[in-house]
DNA sequence: TTTAGCACTCGCTTTCTTTGAGTGCTAAGC
DNA sequence: GCTTAGCACTCAAAGAAAGCGAGTGCTAAA
C-alpha cells in the first residue's frame, strides 16, 4: 500500500497528538483539528490502513491509536514539523551558558542541569577527551623540606599538578637537573613509549635525584591515562516521574537506574560514528530497560582534542521536535563559546584548572 | 503514667517491627516475638497505653499501631539496639575509601555514591572548607611567548595553577622578580587584606611585569574566595523508588526534588552547631516536603580547615540503628583516612560504634 | 471517494460485597 | 491485682458486577 500524502498528514497528526496527551488518539480527535478537512469516519479508514502498514497500534480493539515504533522513526525521519525556538528560549539558553564556567567537570554537571531544564526531561552531558596525549613540559618547584611541586604542561593550555613530598630531602639543583632530564627525554612522546628502558635511562641521568623519577612518572602516567577519560553528569532525573508513563514507579526506577553515571559509561561509545543530534526510538535502545524509552542525543566538537555530548532520556512519545530543537541550539552555544574562548563571554578564557594536590 | 519497662519493651519491639515491614503493626505480631512472654491481649493494653501517651498511632480503629514522632524520638534517643556491623560490612566500606580519590569535588561525590549503596537510600555528601585562607607561596613559571603558569600553594598540601596567557612578552627575569614581589607582600595574609594600596604598592614595586599583576590578583582572589566553597553531591535518588512509602509518584518527586543539590545549600548550615550523628525525625524537618521523610547526617572534620558531612534521606521508618552505625563508620574512616594521608590505612580494629545518637 | 449512521467492543469507573486483621472490652484464671 | 482467653465490632482492602462511553469496523447512501 502506498503512503499517501493524506495518510502521512493523517500520523503526523496522531504523533503531535499523542505526544501532548499521552493518551490513545481516536479518529474524532484527529477530524477536529483546524486543518483537516475530512471527516472522522475518513480519519478512521485511514488510520486503519496506517494501522496496517505498521506505523500504528492499537492497545486494544476498542481504543484509539498510538504510533509504533515505525511511525516514530517516520516521523522524527520526515514528518516532524522543524520546532521554531523562541527568542525567549534562545536567549535563556545562551545566557545560561554564557556563565563563565571553569573547570571541564563543573561545566558538564552545569549543562547536564541546564539541559534538563530546557527540556524538562532527565538529561546526561559528557565531555570526553582523546587520549593521545603527550607532556608539553615538565617543571620542578621546591616547596619546603623534602617537598616539591610536580607541574604537567599538556597540549590544549592544560596545566597540572601535584604536590610531591618525600622522606628525604630535595635541593633546587636536584631538581633543575631532574627537569632538564625530564624535559629531554620524556616530553612530546606518548604514554605508549614510557618503556622501562626509558625509565632506566632517565633514572641514570638524574643523578642524586634518581629516587624522585619514580613518583614523578607514576604520576605523569595516571595523568596521561585520566585524559582519555569522560566526565560525565546526569541531572533532573526527577523529572522523569512527573510523566504519566512513569507513574509506575518500578518503570521509573529501572530507568533511572540505568540511566546512572556508572551504567552510561559506555554510552559515549554509542555516539563515536555519527555527529549531529541522534534519535533513539524506544526499542531500537541497547539496554533492555529502555525499550520503551527514547533517547535524543547531540555531540559536538568543543576543540582541543575534546568532544561533547548532551542527551536526554524520555518518553518514546516525547516531543522529538522541541528536543531535537533544544538539544541542538545547546550543542550549537556550546561549540560556539569554546570555539572563541578568549572572547567577552567567557572572560577567564577556559584553561585553568585549579588543581587539588592528592593523588 | 509511667513508661515501665515493659512498655519500652513493647515500644521498642513495634518501631523494629514497622522499620522491616512497613505495614501498622498488630499487638500479635508483636506478642509472637521470641522473647516477649506475654499474651496478644496484654500487649493490646500497654500498646493502647503507650497510644494515649503519644508514643503510637493508629492510621484507623481496626488497624494495627504505627509509631508516631514522639514514638520515633524515644526509639532513636534511648531504646534502639546498638547496630554491629558485621566484618563485611566494615571491610567493604574501609577497601571503597581506600580506593585512592583524587580530588575533593571527585571524593565529595564518591562518597555520597558509596554511602548510598550502603544504606540503600539517598545519599548527601559535602565538604567545605572555612575560608580563612591565604596564599603560602607563589610561582611563576614561563611557558611561551606571552605565557606563563601560575602555581599558588595554599595552606593544608593544596595546589592551585593557572596558565595565563597575554598578549605582551614575558621574559624569565620578569616572572622572577614578580614572583619575589609577590611572594614578599601577599603571602601569608587573608583575602580581606587585598586592599587597592596593596595592589598599587606590589605594581611599583612590579617594574615592567607591573601589568602581570591585576590578572594574578583576579585568579588569587578567586581562588581564595572558593576556598571557601561547599562541595556537595547526591547519590542513588532512584533507590528512594525503591520504598513502599514512595510508590506515590507525586510524593517521591516532590522529595527528590527537595534534595537536590541546589535546594539543599543551605544544609551545611543546619549542621553547623551539633558534632557526630543527628537524627531529624520526620516532622522535625525543616523543609514542608521532608515532613514524613528522615534524614541521619554525621558531620566530621577532616583536618586542614575542611569540615565533611555525609547523610542519608529516607523514610521516617528507616532502620535507623543500622543507618546511624553505617553512617558513623564512613565518617570515621573518612577522618581516619584524612588524619593520616600517607598511610597505608585501616583493616585493623574493626572499632565501629554505632554512636549514640544525641538528643 | 467521502460521509453518516449504527451495532459492537472493551477498558474504566463506580458501587456493592466479602474478607480478615486488629481492636476494645469483659469475665474467668492464676 | 495482673494476665489471658474469648467474642463482638470496625473498617480498609481486595474482589465482583454493572454501567458508561470512547472508539472501532462496516455498510449504505450521497
Amino acid at each position: 500500500m502506498e503512503l499517501t500524502e493524506r495518510k502521512k498528514k493523517v500520523l503526523r497528526s496522531v504523533v503531535d497528538l499523542y505526544i501532548r496527551t499521552a493518551e490513545p488518539v481516536g479518529s474524532k480527535a484527529v477530524a477536529e483539528l483546524p486543518d483537516m478537512k475530512y471527516s472522522s469516519a475518513t480519519i478512521r479508514n485511514e488510520m486503519s490502513d496506517l494501522t496496517s502498514m505498521g506505523y500504528l497500534e492499537q492497545p486494544h480493539t476498542s481504543a484509539g491509536r498510538i504510533p509504533s515504533t515505525a511511525g516514530y522513526r517516520l516521523y522524527v525521519d520526515e514528518l516532524m514539523m522543524d520546532y521554531r525556538l523562541s527568542i525567549d528560549e534562545t536567549k535563556s539558553i545562551s545566557s545560561a551558558i554564557e556563565e563563565k564556567m571553569q573547570r571541564v567537570d563543573k561545566l558538564v554537571e552545569k549543562v547536564a542541569k541546564l539541559v534538563s531544564q530546557a527540556t524538562d526531561l532527565p538529561a546526561i552531558s559528557a565531555a570526553s577527551r582523546r587520549s593521545i596525549s603527550c607532556v608539553k613540559r615538565f617543571d620542578l618547584i621546591l616547596a619546603g623540606q623534602g617537598s616539591f611541586i610536580l607541574v604537567l604542561m599538556l597540549p590544549g593550555e592544560q596545566v597540572v599538578n601535584k604536590l610531591i613530598k618525600l622522606p628525604l630531602n630535595v635541593t633546587e639543583t636536584d631538581l633543575k637537573l631532574l627537569s632538564a632530564v625530564l624535559n629531554a627525554a620524556m616530553t612530546e612522546i606518548p604514554l605508549e613509549e614510557y618503556t622501562p628502558e626509558l625509565l632506566d635511562k632517565v633514572m641514570r641521568s638524574a643523578g642524586s635525584a634518581s629516587s624522585l623519577v619514580p613518583v614523578i612518572v607514576d604520576f605523569t602516567q595516571e595523568t596521561l591515562r585520566n585524559q582519555g577519560s569522560t566526565n560525565m553528569a546526569v541531572a533532573g532525573q526527577a523529572r522523569l516521574l512527573g510523566l504519566p508513563e512513569y507513574r509506575d514507579v518500578d518503570k521509573a526506577q529501572r530507568v533511572l537506574a540505568s540511566i546512572d553515571e556508572d551504567t552510561l559509561s559506555n554510552l559515549p561509545a554509542v555516539m563515536q560514528g555519527s555527529n549531529g543530534t541522534k534519535v533513539i526510538v524506544g526499542p531500537e535502545n541497547v539496554a533492555d530497560e529502555l525499550k520503551d524509552t527514547s533517547v535524543v542525543m547531540t555531540k559536538f566538537d568543543i576543540g582541543e582534542g575534546m568532544q561533547g555530548m548532551i542527551g536526554v532520556v524520555g518518553p518514546t512519545r516525547m516531543d522529538y521536535a522541541k528536543v531535537t530543537a533544544r538539544l541542538s541550539y545547546f550543542a550549537e552555544s556550546l561549540s560556539k563559546m569554546f570555539a572563541k574562548p578568549e572572547q567577552p563571554q567567557l572572560p577567564e578564557g577556559i584553561s585553568e584548572e585549579p588543581k587539588e594536590p592528592n593523588k
